[in-house]
DNA sequence: CTGAAAGCGCTTACAG
DNA sequence: CTGAAAGCGCTTACAG
C-alpha cells in the first residue's frame, strides 16, 4: 500500500506557482527566478515534506544516473574491495550503484544484465563470467558504455582494467627463490572455462620457470575445481620429489591449501613456503602471518569509474584499451622457513 | 549517449496492432488475444530485439519491485551473509535489491534513505546506525514498509530480526567454564552510541557472571572503539588478575585480540581461551581453529524478507514484533586448553 | 478480441 | 520572470 505522495502539482499548488516553476527550483536554475517566489517554493516543499520523484525524472531525462555492477563472484576479497572503490568514486559523481553477483553462474549473470538494462542503467561495470561473449558483443557494439574489470572479453570493443596477472606469478616466484625455495608448485580454479586471469597466471607460471631457469613440472600445476582442490593438494605431496613452496592462485584456494596444511600438521614456512595472490583480511593474524601478491584494487575499481564516465562525456568512441596493474609484494612469514611458526 | 531505444510502439507498428495489446502481450494477459496475434507480437519484439523500460513501467504502476537494504557495516561478515540470504530471498519473489552501505556514518545513512525513497523503493530492510530515529520514526508512522535487522529502534512500529544477544554471551561464558577458565572478560566495541546488541551483549555478560555465580569485575569489561582496542586489551593483560578467557564481542573485536595475541606471542587456548561471536570464514584455518558463536544468519535473512513480503499483503499493520534468533556454538580449539596450538 | 484515451510525475523548449 | 503544453514509455479501464 503505497502512500499517497505528495507531487510536483502539489507543491505548485500550494506555492501558487506553475509545475515548470517549480522544476526550475528542483533543478537550481535560480537565474530568472524572483528572490519571493524562490522563498514561497522552498516553504511548501518543506511543509508538505515533498520528495521528487526520481522514477519520473528518469523516464523524462533518459537517464537513470544508476550504473549497474556485475560481479562474478563476490566471495573474492578483491572483488569485494574494487566494489567499495567503485561504489565510492560513483557516489561522489552523483551516481547510484547497483551491484549484482552473479555466482559464477552465466545464466544468473544474463538474466542481472537485463534486469539492469531494463531498468535503464546508463552503463555498466562488469566482472565477466565465461559464458555470455554474444551477449556483452551486442552491447558493445551497440555502444553502450560498458567497462570490464578483472577479465576481459576478446574481440570486444570494451575497456578492461586487469591484473599484470605475469608480474604477479614472477614476483611470487623470485621472492620464493631468494628465500630458498626451488621446487614451487601453482594451485589455480579450474581452467575449463579460459578465465582469463588463471589462463595468464599459469602461463606467468611457465614464464617465470624459464626466466629464472627452473625446470618445468606439469605435475607442479593444479588447476582445478575448488570441491576437488585438495585432492589435487594431496597429490602434490605424495610426488617423488613435492615441492618446496606454493603460489597460491587466489583467496579461494588459500583457503583450500591452508585447509590441508592445517590437517596435515604442515608448518607453513618451514615445510613448505606459501605466498597467495590476493591479500585477505586475516593475513597479518595468521599463523604465521601470510606473504602476498597484493593487488591496486582502490586504484583499479577507481579507473573502472573514471573509463565508464569517460564514455558520457565524449561521443566518439576511442579505441578499446586493456589497462594493466601492477601487483605488489607484502612479505610476511610464510614465505620465510626459518622460525616461522610460534 | 543512449542509444535511441525501441519502445512498444516500435513493437505495435510492426505488429500492427495497438501498443494497449502488447502490453496485454508483455503482461501475459492471453485470455482474449487470438492466436495470431500473439504470434505475431512475439515475432515482432524478437526482430526489433525489444525490451521493455522498466522505468516508464514502475511509473504507472508506482511499485518498482525494489527493496532497498542498507546496512550501518557492510565490513562484518554477519552483515554480508544475511544480506546474501535477503538478496536470494528477494529474488525468488521477482524483487530486485539495491545494498548501500552506511559506513557506520548516520549521515551517509540519511542520504541513501533519501535516495532510494526518491527511488521508490516499495520497502526497506535496514540494520540502522543509532542517528537517524526521527527518520526512521517518519517513516514508520507514515506506514512505509520497513523491517530492521541486527538492531532495532525503540519505540517504532516496525518488525525487527534479532540476535538473541544474552544467550549468545551466556553460551559462550559456559562454554568457557566448563573448559576450565574461570576469570572471563569480555570485548566489545564502543557502547557510546547505544547501538542494542553491544549494550545487550554487555548486558548478557553481566547476567551470566551472576548466573554461574562468579565474581563480576568492571574491569574485565572492554568497550571501546577499534582504534585503541590494543591498548584495552594491553591493560586487561596487565592486571594483577588478566583474565583466562576472552569472549569477543564480533568479527571486528575478534581481530584486534587475534592481533594483540599475535605480536604478544600469546598463546590461544594454551595462554588465554577465547571465544567469538559470529562465525568467520577463515575460522576453521586459523591456528588454532577459533571457537565461535554463529548467528543463524540465513534464517534471519528470510525471516526480514517474509515480514516485510508480508507488509505489502496485508492491508492492516499487526503490531510490530522483535523476532529473536537463538545463536550456535561452533567448538573449535581456541577454548581448549590442551594442545591447541601446533 | 482489440484500440483510443487518459494518466503516472516529471522536464524543457517556447511563448509571452 | 513565469506558465501552458507536449512528451518520456508504459498500463488499464472502458468502449466497441
Amino acid at each position: 500500500m503505497p502512500i499517497k505522495k505528495t507531487t510536483i502539482s502539489d507543491v505548485a499548488k500550494h506555492a501558487q506557482v506553475s509545475k515548470s516553476t517549480v522544476s526550475q527550483f528542483l533543478n537550481e536554475r535560480f537565474e530568472y527566478m524572483r528572490e519571493e517566489t524562490r522563498e514561497r517554493i522552498e516553504k511548501a516543499i518543506k511543509e508538505l515534506n515533498y520528495q521528487p520523484n526520481n522514477v519520473a525524472r528518469s523516464l523524462k531525462l533518459k537517464s537513470t544516473a544508476t550504473i549497474g555492477v556485475i560481479v562474478a563472484n563476490i566471495l573474492h576479497s578483491f572483488s569485494t574491495q574494487v566494489i567499495r572503490a567503485i561504489e565510492d568514486k560513483l557516489n561522489e559523481n552523483d551516481f547510484s550503484t547497483i551491484i549484482c553477483n552473479a555466482d559464477d553462474d552465466p545464466a544468473k549473470e544474463k538474466k542481472y544484465i537485463e534486469t539492469l538494462l531494463a531498468r535503464q542503467v546508463d552503463g555498466l561495470i562488469v566482472f565477466p563470467t565465461s559464458g555470455n561473449q554474444e551477449l556483452y558483443k551486442r552491447l558493445a557494439d551497440s555502444n553502450f558504455p560498458i567497462v570490464f574489470v578483472d577479465r576481459y572479453v576478446s574481440d570486444l570493443n570494451a575497456d578492461a582494467v586487469m591484473l599484470d596477472n605475469e608480474k604477479a606469478i614472477h614476483l611470487a616466484v623470485e621472492h620464493l627463490l631468494t628465500n630458498g625455495y626451488e621446487d614451487i608448485a601453482v594451485l589455480t580454479t579450474s581452467l575449463e572455462n579460459a578465465v582469463v586471469p588463471r589462463l595468464e597466471r599459469i602461463q606467468g607460471y611457465r614464464s617465470a620457470m624459464e626466466r629464472f631457469e627452473l625446470p618445468l613440472r606439469e605435475d607442479y600445476i593444479k588447476s582445478m575445481d575448488l570441491s576437488v582442490m585438495k585432492d589435487g593438494i594431496a597429490e602434490l605431496f605424495q610426488l617423488e620429489k613435492p615441492p618446496q613452496a606454493i603460489v597460491s592462485g587466489n583467496d579461494l584456494t588459500l583457503m583450500e591449501f591452508l585447509k590441508y596444511a592445517s590437517e596435515h600438521n604442515m608448518k607453513i614456512g618451514t615445510d613448505v613456503g606459501l605466498v597467495t595472490i590476493d591479500e585477505v583480511p586475516y593475513a597479518s593474524i595468521h599463523n604465521p602471518p601470510l606473504t602476498t601478491i597484493a593487488q591496486p584494487t582502490f586504484e583499479m575499481g577507481e579507473k573502472a569509474v573514471e573509463l565508464l564516465l569517460h564514455k558520457f562525456d565524449s561521443k566518439k568512441s576511442n579505441d578499446p584499451k586493456i589497462y594493466r596493474f601492477a601487483p605488489s609484494i607484502i612479505v610476511r612469514k610464510s614465505s620465510e622457513k626459518a622460525g616461522a611458526q610460534l
